[in-house]
DNA sequence: ATCAAATGATAGATAATACTATCATATACA
DNA sequence: TGTATATGATAGTATTATCTATCATTTGAT
């Protein structure tokens, strides 16, 4: 049947698209021939698959937000914006954290229009999620929603690029992401 | 005098290395031809300032590194790690975010020993300075120094980014990135 | 087993960029 | 003013990477 056809090769796509995000995280700068050899496939079929390399990073890109929006719908189906919101969404998003890495350095995308849609759209819900929080008085107000929302991204960030390095353990990423965001590094702050 | 000459010489040394820090913050992919016609110079002239894009992108980060170094000696020089310090090497730091911030996105340049070697040097007192204030009792001891070094710089890097988009002003940023850094985003914490 | 589809190796076209060489002109200094 | 030095424009070389084209071989479905 053609549907085996073409699931097999959606399949294929994905097993290309992994290995790109699995090389690119180890070296941006990896050449199309290098994330062929990677991929184990010749660079031709590459070629066959991904119509460049632009498309390519599109592609990545736009696939790591689903993997948040994803994310965000199944934690949100669970209930409503609670206090315990943002540990279930940093929780579920450290172990995603190679797929989604390279958006925060990869500069050639934020020149997309389509990219930074996305961009928006995904970062939108999550701002309204803080703004609940706020509210709600689990978050401090004095704080726009924007700005955190940029130190949420920025902790997940460096929190994975640490676990990668081996650094921290990945167990404890989140935790330590969640206690560092809510309470910061001073000493003597209230918390348990 | 031949000093008049070099002098002339590194100044104009300084001038394109400005001019390429400007225009690299703006566009990460400017070719060296863009930024001869950025700095007001011919390719040629570019040529014989510098060996190669990879000295160049070296040149830039040895020198990141060096204003930070710089920052760092002046504001020890005052006087003994107290609760002050990192507030006053955030102040310090904040302004010169131009000249830093290409650093953390530049990933060609973490292949190089040299800047490795560089970034380590100076980033050992600043985890000292953090570890002083652990023993001293301003910073939490449950985290690792590392950490806190991290996560300070990760707040630095995200900070300059929103005061370059224009999206916090440049005069609130050091204060939020401190109370952030110290205090974290959840209501109800006891802060100053 | 057969036949269509997929693949890989290869060669090659095209483009971008780094870097060099040259020479006429402009600048600075004495 | 005269001279050494710096500069700019330009042309050219080398390298690298993307992407296309071709064809023999392999794979997979029936």
């Amino acid at each position: 049947m053609s549907s085996g056809r073409t699931a097999a090769k959606e399949a294929k796509l994905r097993a290309i698209l992994d290995a790109a995000t699995e090389l690119l995280v180890e070296k941006p700068t990896a050449s199309l021939n290098d994330i062929a050899e990677y991929a184990g496939i010749g660079i031709a079929t590459l070629h066959r698959y991904i119509e460049s390399r632009e498309q390519l990073m599109l592609q990545l890109g736009l696939r790591a937000v689903e993997v948040v929006e994803e994310t965000l719908s199944r934690i949100r189906s669970v209930g409503e914006i609670g206090d315990d919101y943002i540990r279930e969404l940093i929780e579920a998003l450290i172990p995603l954290g190679d797929k989604i890495n390279f958006l925060a350095n990869e500069t050639s995308l934020h020149y997309s229009e389509e990219m930074s849609a996305a961009e928006a759209r995904v970062k939108e819900p999550i701002r309204e999620a803080i703004r609940s929080l706020q509210s709600g008085g689990a978050f401090r107000e004095d704080m726009s929603a924007d700005w955190i929302l940029e130190v949420l991204y920025s902790l997940l960030f460096v929190t994975w690029q640490q676990v990668h390095e081996g650094r921290i353990a990945s167990k404890s990423a989140a935790k330590l992401v969640i206690d560092t965001l809510y309470h910061g590094v001073a000493a003597g702050a209230d918390r348990g």
